[in-house]
DNA sequence: GCCAGTTGTTTTGTATATAAAACATAAAAA
DNA sequence: TTTTTATGTTTTATATACAAAACAACTGGC
């Protein structure tokens, strides 16, 4: 992130610069002008002032509603659809997790493990009742969630050490895992059920039930999981009848992926 | 788009061809080596080269299945979703969508014009039936249908006379306009009416009403439409129950932008 | 085995992207 | 009003990003 610390031959600071300018006027709520980029960014305005300009002419950035202020443009978004587009999971558990939500009455969600987060792909809200406020591109930090231990599910356990290895886990509630040993502990526990039900282990107050999706070389590639708040579970119902119907679900999507294992 | 167009001075040849790099991924259906992004772009090895190695730096793109193939990262993600979180109108409009779509039962959508490009922003599907396959980020020619005429609507005659300016119009169904007559006919008749039905006008056997979102500054800004296959609509009701609903929504979203004209 | 073609990577002289400084304009302060 | 401060833009000397060429590693064909 920092650039200061890339001084290999091989980087390109003007690109490496540019892509920076998109990232600030990402996180900033309003337009900025060229003057703010360039002191969020430590650098000379001259420079910002070519950066800018460039985006501006590939339609990365465009006008704000004051004059001489910027804001992402629309051409963003069709990099971020074309990631979307890229992951033929998406397309393919779409109309499945419409239908699960159909079925069910609950919001579901997929998402996949990207570094050390929890990234929602895609999500069909409940028709009524609370929602929630995961949509997709969503990150949350994956040794906080169900979903997460479930997408590290797939993971041996040489591999989930490597990914505990230097993060730390500030705990979030108190059922969160705040070492190895403990988030190992709700992993073995996903692997022997094959499924998680969460209770307020994220969220006070909000439950979720996980399921993981395998491709076919049999890897754990996402989850798809139900998830709401208390008053929209019906608890009784979650043995009996989600956690089948989520599995279903599951297992046509990983079905459709070239999946040949048993379910 | 042609960079061979760019010799401008301020011009940062570093930042525009990164760019490239990523929209050629992302519209490629496979990762892609280096050399072949090379010849896509009609560049040298050693540069692409260096753009990936510093766009895989920056983490917005990844490693493909394959060795030494790259994709798409998920960081590009990150910046649609932050261009779709700067336009406060869909966060805004999206409880609001949802609720028509509950009452109506038919699939609600939101969209601004990019361009000559009407870009949907947000979508909500219908519970049952077929369900359109227009999602976040889609974008359709605004001349070929009603939600582009009713988008333009807030436009004065010279403002549309330039927008046709250049613009080849050719027809997609019988209903196209294809000339900026032909297109002011329809634009004429959705100002005067305040709300647009479609009947195929842009796909045979589909069906959608159209109705304008207003700013503070009394602008059309945004489009509220329902839409869905004509046999999901009940055209008996469309006057009396859909057009009243979509537009109080339609004006609901205008308020909260701060809008205060006459509903 | 050999050879030819293709790939990713490294080197290097030179064209050029760059940041400082100068400039122009506008807004704010005195 | 004048002065000061901040902003967007242009210039320019210099540091450096670049493309060609050379290289190493791999592939497929014979």
């Amino acid at each position: 992130m920092t650039e200061s610390a890339n001084h290999d031959v091989y980087f390109v600071p003007g690109l490496s610069r540019g892509l920076r300018v998109l990232e600030i006027l990402g996180t900033a709520e309003n337009p900025m002008s060229l003057s703010e980029i360039a002191r969020a960014m430590d650098l000379s305005r001259s420079s910002v002032f070519r950066l800018v300009y460039t985006l501006r002419q590939m339609e990365f950035i465009k006008e704000g509603e004051q004059k001489n202020t910027y804001t992402l443009g629309a051409q963003v978004l069709n990099l971020g659809f074309a990631y979307l587009n890229n992951q033929p999971i998406t397309t393919i558990a779409r109309p499945l997790l419409a239908q699960l939500r159909d079925v069910t009455g609950v919001s579901t969600h997929l998402s996949v493990l990207e570094g050390h987060y929890v990234l929602y792909l895609g999500s069909h809200q409940a028709r009524s009742g609370f929602v929630s406020n995961m949509v997709t591109g969503t990150r949350v930090e994956a040794y906080t969630t169900a979903i997460g231990w479930c997408l590290l599910s797939g993971k041996s356990d040489a591999e989930l050490a490597a990914f505990c290895k230097g993060l730390d886990m500030p705990p979030i509630t108190k059922h969160t895992p705040t070492s190895f040993q403990a988030l190992k502990a709700w992993v073995d526990q996903m692997r022997t059920d094959g499924f998680i039900v969460s209770r307020g282990f994220r969220e006070p107050g909000g439950s979720s039930i996980a399921v993981p999706v395998w491709d076919e070389a049999g890897k754990v590639v996402a989850c798809v999981n139900l998830s709401g708040p208390d008053s929209g579970f019906d608890f009784d119902r979650v043995e009996e009848v989600y956690v089948p119907e989520i599995k279903a679900t599951a297992l046509q999507i990983s079905r459709e992926l070239g999946y040949a294992g048993p379910g």
